[in-house]
DNA sequence: TTTCTAGTGTAACAAATGTTACTGTAGAAG
DNA sequence: CTTCTACAGTAACATTTGTTACACTAGAAA
C-alpha cells in the first residue's frame, strides 16, 4: 500500500506518520453503490481514500434522501471523525458512488495522532473545514436554487467525481438523490434536453454543456 | 473577567490554559441586532461566548439571506477557527441576536494552544462536531419541512436563545431569516394563530406551544 | 417468438410558495 | 391635532413543485 499512500498523503504526511499508517491501515475495497457506513452505526475506522468516490447522504424519519457531498481521494468523513470523538453515531450514510479504495484507521489512532504529529492535526483540521465548506454549499443549493439549477449542479458533479460525462443513472435514482419525485426530474431532464445542456438515452445522460 | 471565564469554561480547560486565557484573552461587549463578522472579513481573533446568542447568516449572491444556527454561551465558531485556519474569508455573516459577552483570542493562540492543551484540542474538536451537527440540523430543516413548520421551528428556536417566550421582531426580519416573502410569513403566522400555537401583537409574537 | 418489467413521456390536476397590489392601522414625527 | 411611515391583512394571480394516472418502449426473461 505504500506507493498508494504517498500518492495520495505523501505530501500531507511526515516520514514517521506515513509508516504508522503503513504499519496500523487496512486497504479496503468498496464496490460501487454498497455501503460503507449506515446511519446509527457506532464509527470504529476512520477512511482515508485512496481512489474512487463516496456519496454522503442524510435521511430524515420518514426514510426521504438527499445527498450532501462526494468525497474523492485525499479526502476522509469528518462525520466520522466527529463520532468516534463523541462515540455517537452516524448521523449519515455512506455508500460507494464507484468502486472505492481506501485506507481504514482505527478510532484510537485518530486521538493518539492528533497529539503526536502536527501534519495530522492539521490534516484533520483541515478535514473539518472542507466538509463544513461542503455543507454550506449544500445549504446553499437547497436554499437558494430551484430545482432545474440543482439538478444539472448534481449532473455536473457527479460527472466530477466518477470522470465521466456520461450519468449511468435513472430518474428514480436522481429523484431520490435530489429528494423529489421521478416526474419532476423526468420533467426536468426533457427541458435540460430541449435547451441542449443534455443528451439522453435510456439509462445514460450526456452532459453537453459540462 | 475570571468569574465568568471559569463559569462557563473552568470545567473544560485546565488551570494553566485559563490563566493563559485571561492574561491574553480581550472581553468585547456586543449590542443585540450589531454586527461581529461580515461576510469575506478576515479573522484575527476567535470569540468565545459568555452571554447572550450570536446569529449565523449565510448569504448567496443576490443578497437573499438565510439564518444558520445561533451559538450560544460556551459555543465559539467552528468557521472563524476555519477561516483563521486556512488563512480563508469567512463564509458567514455573525450578528449579535441579543446582546453579547466575548472573549476575543488572538488567532494565533489558537494553533499554538493546541499542541500545548489537550483540553484546548478536545474543545476545538467537539466544536467542529457540534458545529457539524447544526449544520446538518438546518439541511433538514430546509430540506425536509414545509414553511409552516420551519416558521414554528424558528420562533421556537429563538424564543429559547433569548430565553423570552415573547418574539420581538415583524414579519419582514422573519421573511428574511427564513429567504421568503413577507407576505407568506403573515399568512402563515396568521395560520399558526388561528390554530392557537401563537398571539399575535404589532411588532410581538407570543409563543403558546412551546 | 411472446411476455414481462423497469424505465420513460406526458397530461391533468393539487398543493405550496412567490408576487403584486391594495387596504387599514398604530405609533412616531411634525 | 394632523401627517407620515412602517407594519400587517388579504385578495388575486403566477410559478414551482408534487401527485396520480396512464401510455409507450427497450430489453430481459421465458
Amino acid at each position: 500500500m505504500i506507493e498508494e499512500l504517498r500518492q495520495n498523503y505523501g505530501y500531507l504526511f511526515e516520514d514517521e506518520l506515513l509508516k504508522e499508517i503503513e504499519a496500523i491501515g487496512v486497504i479496503k475495497e468498496l464496490r460501487a453503490n454498497t455501503k460503507l457506513i449506515e446511519i446509527g452505526d457506532y464509527i470504529k475506522y476512520i477512511p482515508l481514500l485512496i481512489n474512487g468516490a463516496i456519496k454522503i447522504i442524510r435521511e430524515d424519519d420518514d426514510g426521504d434522501e438527499l445527498v450532501l457531498y462526494y468525497l474523492e481521494r485525499g479526502d476522509t468523513c469528518a462525520m466520522t471523525l466527529a463520532c468516534c470523538m463523541g462515540q455517537t453515531k452516524s448521523e449519515i450514510r455512506a455508500i460507494g458512488e464507484t468502486d472505492v479504495k481506501l485506507i481504514m484507521i482505527p478510532v484510537q489512532k485518530m486521538s493518539e495522532w492528533l497529539g503526536k504529529y502536527k501534519s495530522w492535526q492539521n490534516f484533520i483540521l483541515q478535514s473539518y473545514h472542507n466538509r463544513m465548506l461542503e455543507m454550506l454549499e449544500a445549504i446553499d443549493t437547497i436554499a437558494f436554487l430551484r430545482m432545474d439549477d440543482r439538478l444539472l449542479k448534481y449532473l455536473r458533479d457527479k460527472a466530477m467525481v466518477t470522470h465521466d460525462d456520461q450519468i449511468h443513472a435513472t430518474h428514480k435514482e436522481i429523484s431520490e438523490d435530489l429528494h423529489t419525485s421521478r416526474v419532476v426530474i423526468s420533467r426536468l431532464l426533457k427541458k435540460l434536453e430541449n435547451e441542449g445542456k443534455i443528451k439522453m438515452n435510456r439509462n445514460n445522460i450526456k452532459i453537453i454543456d459540462l
